[in-house]
DNA sequence: CGTTGGTTTGATTAATGTCAACGCACGTGG
DNA sequence: CCACGTGCGTTGACATTAATCAAACCAACG
């Protein structure tokens, strides 16, 4: 199978031979992680660097009221915690939603990652482009309702899989109960059914047994208000002529 | 009067003299921006990197319906597109709400502070800490009902004021509209405002004059469910051990 | 003074949550 | 093979919460 990882990563700019070659290794020693499983939970010291290969995962964090809250998908390609080597204690949990493929990557391979100029630049990318996702879901949650901020939702998360090849003309696999869809809007499970047979009848999307048909993507996207901006992919046409120099991360001797 | 840059950065860990001196330098060209000013606007193609030095700004959206949806704010001693190396759009427009006193930086200067351990790795950990930030305020919008949302936010604030020295005793300004509070909080202005009401009723906050003074830091905090662990500061002691080698992000000769 | 921008309040309407029940598909164990 | 339990989706009735509309108020400022 294609390398999801570099396809995803090739999205932001072309990778030398080398820097693939590095990616394919990497990609090797995957481990799968059952559904409804905590990668990480909040309060663990970090270690390594997670990263799905295959399946949706999760942030969250459960609220002393018995709530909780999801924060964000990783779906295949998505890395997880690109801040071990910052934050010295975790301030939310990692879980799959569905099974999930995922890589354990050791801290020295990263630092050999950022060592590549060009891979450094991606990750670093990667990693903005999911900050730009997290300020996105706080307009959706804070200024849109229920039925345009599940649609905003599925065409992201229809895009996002289409940049690794999952979604197929709008088509594609949602593991995820509508409870869970509800801990990811800020919705009641109820309030979440009605919304997505509103959806339906206004036949903008189809969905049984957790497979996704966008009907017409552009209908859609106007509905919920979706503009892609903020996923900065682009094609990367224009991505290379910006920034001259370049950027490499590399290790320096131990400051302790 | 003192860096508030310094004063912040050095909360993630010890900066030595020169970098300091670096930054003390930085931050000598500043210039004065009216309240309600874009300093960058969505679709701009950023150039230079700019540091709040005095007031507040915010990054948002305007939405086709005419709402607005406030993201994120940054107060002094907060950069706010350090990401002006690798993204070629700004997917957001960044506006003073009061009025600011904010640094210019041009990309050199940039490249020269990270090519410093100390300061890189502290500039990566504060760009961390925004990013937890935001995914605080999405468990805030999704799942914690109008007046403990703000009462959050107070505390946030009031924290983050704390750490570069503003916020003195829980007391503090807040150079913002009932209507601005709204577009941060995802309400309508009368709902913030009785909330407010509310947090006042119950001898929480003190709010006159955008002065506020939270009365009770613990039973304000314990109400609004308020953990600070995202902020990631803890006095920086354990951070130090953390992560035996250091990063710094260098330049390498450019790819085009 | 009169105007302006922001806050506060009340009355009403609309949106969303809660509670409870039912249905359906699936798997399990008798 | 069937009876049963379980998990999820769906629906309706109702309670609660928040938005909207409208007006009054208040301080600051020309």
């Amino acid at each position: 199978m294609e390398n999801r990882l570099i396809r995803k990563l090739e999205l932001f700019g072309p990778l030398p031979d080398s820097d693939k070659k590095l990616l394919d290794d990497i990609v090797k020693n995957s481990q799968i992680y059952a559904a409804h499983t905590d990668i990480i939970s909040e309060g663990d010291i970090p270690t390594n660097v997670h990263l799905i290969l295959e399946g949706f995962a999760c942030r969250y964090k459960n609220l002393a009221n018995g709530t909780r809250q999801i924060m964000a998908y990783m779906l295949p390609g998505d890395f997880c915690d690109l801040h071990v080597f910052v934050l010295r204690q975790m301030d939310h949990s990692i879980g799959t939603l569905s099974q999930c493929d995922v890589v354990d990557i050791p801290r020295p391979r990263i630092l050999e990652m950022l060592e590549r100029p060009a891979l450094a630049r991606t990750l670093w990318m990667a990693t903005l482009v999911d900050e730009a996702t997290l300020r996105e879901w706080i307009v959706n949650m804070g200024r849109r309702g229920p039925a345009k901020r599940i649609g905003h939702l599925l065409c992201e998360i229809n895009m996002r899989l289409k940049m690794v090849g999952i979604s197929i003309d709008g088509r594609f696999r949602l593991p995820i109960t509508q409870v869970e869809l509800a801990d990811t809007m800020g919705l009641s499970n109820v309030h979440v059914n009605r919304a997505l047979m509103m959806l339906r009848k206004r036949d903008l999307i189809t969905l049984e047994k957790q497979e996704v048909v966008i009907l017409d993507a552009g209908k859609l996207e106007e509905f919920a208000g979706f503009t892609p901006n903020y996923l900065h992919f682009s094609g990367g046409k224009e991505e290379q002529s910006r920034s001259s120099e370049s950027l490499s991360i590399v290790r320096t001797k131990a400051s302790a």
